[in-house]
DNA sequence: GGTGCCATGTAACGCGTTACATGATTAT
DNA sequence: ATAATCATGTAACGCGTTACATGGCACC
């Protein structure tokens, strides 16, 4: 859902080539280390944006270099684009790893429970620590965008580690309810309870 | 990355049929409000986990109902979950619609930006208020994942809105350099300005 | 008799990811 | 020479999403 406007939006403000779209964006998100975007997925994205009708070749330069395949933004691909720039839709992220695996590990085993939430705590951690390095690190001149990225990074974290230790602080409260009945007319007997236990 | 380690923790517990484990998911994470999973996914990720050898059909019941295709997880399965819930792997969401539409609309058109950055807070107080609002309505003694899954997702979109704080107020600052060109070798002349102007 | 819940899938699509593969030019 | 950078793709996989399709049972 990100890579397609990244792109068409880098389009909206000059034609490029796959590479320079790839070089770009690399840059816009501070490199490798924050998304390692792979150059496939540029060709892949301009393939399907020029099926579309979105994006159009516009020319193929070569000047005592290889081939550069330049694409330019459509009308249509403009039309698209600020529509979603306009839309109010949030991607809502509750397919969250750290609460599921929370939930999950409570589901089995106190123990399995704190080890994980130690574990977690301990790569936001390592996490908020590269990031703010970075971040110290990037030029306020010239990488604002990445600056700012990082700081809606640290942000994230935060909550993410506050979350965390209110889980921690509730922990006994919890396992004893772990994960919830929903509610249904059952017909024949319910499973047989079957609990593994790991270790 | 995330349906398949909650089907797999589900029946870490008990064996389930599909039905029973979408219905299970949907309680979890508070219904479909909050994350619509489809039970065509259910049935296809307990597809995919059966000819990965992490779980196998038990049994199929039949007691004056419906086939019930019971699944239950292998020894296969409970490592691989152990494993998923100890690794520290975090998925970084950098792929982060907010920054990537502000940052684009920031470089197209300043009176853009902040039609956009309104709108994204706009929709941003609505969602928080209709997370605070469900939370309220849940049942502590019963449905205490739901409410720590809604305090999780209040954290962050607290976080996206004092982002989109500091944004604005530092809007006329990022406006003046928000893409940054990547250090390139190049060969040939640069391509020309190509800047189309919405409204 | 109709509505709604219980129950199960198949097929196809979108898009991010990974692996693989190629070849030219430039700097050391 | 050779390593790094510039430049472009194809093929396949994983997994979430959507649409489509079927049918029994229970309750009103």
């Amino acid at each position: 859902m990100s890579v397609r406007y990244a792109v068409l939006g880098l389009l909206a403000q000059q034609p490029h080539h796959g590479y320079a779209l790839h070089a770009r964006l690399q840059a816009l998100v501070g490199g490798a280390e924050n998304w390692d975007l792979k150059p496939a997925q540029v060709y892949n994205t301009l393939a399907r944006l020029a099926e579309a009708g979105l994006v159009r070749e516009e020319a193929v330069e070569k000047e005592g270099g290889p081939e550069k395949h330049v694409f330019a933004i459509t009308p249509a691909g403009q039309a698209e684009l600020l529509g979603w720039l306009q839309s109010e839709a949030l991607q809502l992220t509750i397919h969250d790893d750290i609460f599921l695996k929370c939930m999950l590990a409570l589901a089995i085993d106190e123990d399995l429970a704190r080890r994980v939430l130690q574990a977690q705590r301990a790569a936001l951690y390592r996490e908020l620590h590269r990031v703010t390095t970075q971040r110290a690190q990037a030029d306020p001149a010239r990488e604002l965008g990445v600056i700012l990225l990082h700081d809606k990074a640290i942000m994230h974290l935060e909550a993410d580690l506050r979350w965390l230790d209110m889980l921690e602080a509730r922990l006994d409260e919890v396992h004893r309810q772990p994960l919830p009945e929903p509610p249904m007319r059952r017909r024949g007997r319910p499973p047989k309870p079957f609990l593994p236990h790991p270790r």
